[in-house]
DNA sequence: CGAGTGTTTGATAATGTTCAAGAAGCGTGG
DNA sequence: CCACGCTTCTTGAACATTATCAAACACTCG
């Protein structure tokens, strides 16, 4: 494991970045903070396709830093299926039944730093109206939510409006954590990672993002992209803004 | 709300059915014990199309029965997307956030019989180790389990390969709970309801079932749906068979 | 029997995939 | 700074899968 620890001027930013998502539900306790403090001590940096949780193996919390992740399940042929992305603020690793196999892998996607929250697991059990314990299951939900989303899009949605669809969840979620402007942000994804996503193929992909840009609904300039009419794309995709209450 | 109170005899069989499902996990406590016989005793029936969650509302946990129910989302446009199937002996109306809005509805495909148990959601937080705890908990994982099968089925797999992955989940489901066969069980799907969960149109629904009778891999006999070689269904779908511990 | 719902069929069209190859971008080492 | 190799993106053409439309058939229930 090819782990490093980030330089002091980013490890106080990421630090706080972290203090700033883990009190977003309210004050942490004292006995929180402290824990907290413990698990971003240990950050530490590990490269773009490191395998952070084995489908099937047992899981460990931990917040992501920076970076982005993606859940995959990769079938006996070879196809695989990513479940969604995993986002600066957001924690993984967690489990609604304690010690029980990962449903589903957990893959760096770009360089990532990530904190071990050990306490996270415990304290969704023991002390569920804890901070740290809402927090965890708040995950849960939000996670259950974007499934659920990712079903409707394969299910029911074309090429076109499932690429929008995700691009706003991205941009929404992103949004949130103070990590995108009001109509644009940076994807790092490549357009075989996008496809595997939405279940098209790449040069599917391909040709629908040049459709969304010939109609000037998106614009993009390296991995930076634009979302020039986010009302009008919500209503083509049917899209439902996350109440990530 | 048209409920109605199972008839005397049914409603022992299916007191004994719940109990047998309650201790599943272990024994009960005296005071769970108390708790489910006090929600058993509240049993009733509704017919078949009712909703039973309303998506974005508040729920309340219950358990089925009798009966089968779905999970669904229907956008904005008619079109629907159901996310799986309830079968008897699960629960529904739990949430990992207490009172947290349902991010699905819930309806009743055939008349269910259902039986509130409020005490779920409650020991869920309170009392994570215990019995009902344990159970509520393991209920959620299996839906999350559920709902990345039906990710992955949606994303990637072909009509042919979607079809038979549901089946052989109903199948392994139900015969968990002992309500099928070795390769047989009762299928109260119309085409429809069952395009809708895999995201096909009834026609092809239709004539990949066809193809399917035609490869003599299913039978069916009125509403009975037999899998006649469940090893070379499961290889063909790349199914992996649920573990439910 | 008649109405309604569910299933089956055929013909045609849309959507998305595959294959193959070329162009553009990017990091690395000389 | 350039040349090289690699990955990613783009394009065209042929093909496969799945959807849509329209109609007939079957079954059940009142």
């Amino acid at each position: 494991m090819n782990r490093v620890r980030p330089d002091r001027a980013e490890s106080g930013r990421l630090r706080d970045f972290a203090l700033a998502c883990l009190s977003r539900q309210g004050e942490m306790s004292a006995a929180e903070d402290q824990a907290a403090r413990a698990g971003l001590s240990e950050m530490h940096t590990l490269p773009g396709g490191s395998e952070l949780i084995a489908e099937g193996a047992p899981q460990h919390p931990f917040l992501l830093l920076n970076g982005w992740g993606l859940r995959q399940r990769v079938l006996s042929d070879g196809r695989r299926q990513i479940f969604g992305f995993v986002l600066p603020g957001d924690f993984f690793g967690l489990s609604a039944c304690r010690g029980a196999a990962a449903t589903a892998g957990m893959v760096a996607l770009t360089p990532v730093t990530v904190a071990p929250l050990p306490l996270l697991a415990e304290m969704m059990h023991t002390a569920p109206n804890s901070t740290l314990g809402r927090l965890a299951w708040r995950q849960i939900r939000n996670e259950e939510r974007a499934l659920c989303d990712q079903v409707v899009r394969l299910g029911q949605q074309s090429a076109y409006e499932r690429l929008i669809g995700l691009l706003l969840e991205l941009h929404d979620r992103l949004k949130e954590m103070r990590l995108a402007d009001d109509n644009s942000f940076v994807l790092p994804l490549t357009q075989e990672v996008l496809s595997d996503a939405l279940g098209l193929s790449v040069v599917h992909t391909n040709r629908t993002l040049q459709q969304l840009r010939r109609e000037h609904l998106i614009e993009s300039r390296g991995s930076t992209i634009n979302l020039n009419d986010i009302a009008l794309l919500a209503e083509i995709a049917d899209y439902r803004p996350v109440t990530r209450a």
